[in-house]
DNA sequence: TGCCGTTTTGACAATGGTTGTCACTCTTGA
DNA sequence: TCAAGAGTGACAACCATTGTCAAAACGGCA
């Protein structure tokens, strides 16, 4: 087996300069206007759906490169489909997840940032890193 | 999109009852035996080493009645596949994983608990629940 | 103990997200 | 403008997981 969420906490790293291309572009654009979390698939249907076609595989290659860059977060639904969305912060948070609408706050905890090191220091654990998301839902869908 | 992950926080639910067949117990059984998170696929490998066929369709049906029935716990390792592990306490917690060998610590968090009911309050975000895994290196593994 | 309605199983097909391939195209620096 | 090489896209390949359905196993009951 192998586990590996490092980017979860990884600082963000230098990254490599890329070309600019239209289909990055489109990527980024919907990236940009889009708030809560989006599949590749979803990301590739819309860009298709606009007109502005780009090849899914490109839509992957693109999403992961910008996740190994982390320009985007990635999160893995139950379905185990993998979601990307531009992050705003640019140190390391978490997020509070609408379960229903996808609605994101991101949110930076210190005093989880804490606990986790000083638990994994207390097992002898080293090179930490953490995953934490909270679902929920959010007003506007409980009203509903 | 649909995110879910309940399971993370859900109360132990009641467990229906279930017929007792060659199979499940050959499942428990090697959940007993294994300390770390396997996967449906290892598991159903291992069965075949040993001698006690299963089906690959029965081993996944298995695991997921157990993890319905909140006696496994599961997680999702960054390729998107799922791992179980018998769980040890019945409560809900969190888990320490070592990222190279596997080897697990449950832990309990009250104070990450009673943090992310804060959050998600402050947000007005309803029905919480959340996902925690801390990732590292054992020590075990770090002194190889 | 034998019988019967149900649950469970297993082999196999089907799904669906994701990655690999490879010839072709576009971006970039000179 | 040009060549080198990064980037693209159509499609095949992967692979974990789920659906299917007839056959087998279980458990309760007579």
């Amino acid at each position: 087996m192998r586990i590996d969420r490092e980017q979860a906490t990884q600082v963000t790293m230098p990254a490599k300069e890329h070309r600019r291309t239209r289909q990055r572009a489109a990527v980024d654009e919907v990236l940009d206007e889009t708030d809560d979390f989006i599949s590749a698939q979803e990301l590739h249907a819309l860009l298709r759906a606009r007109g502005a076609g780009v090849g899914l595989a490109t839509v992957y290659r693109t999403l992961q490169t910008l996740a190994d860059d982390g320009r985007v977060d990635v999160l893995r639904s139950d379905a185990g489909e993998a979601v990307y969305r531009r992050c705003v912060r640019e140190e390391h948070h978490h997020h509070l997840v609408c379960r229903s609408c996808g609605a994101t706050v991101e949110i930076a905890g210190p005093t989880v940032e804490r606990w986790a090191k000083s638990v994994a220091d207390q097992h002898g654990y080293t090179d930490v890193s953490h995953t934490l998301e909270i679902f929920g839902t959010c007003p506007r869908c409980a009203a509903a």
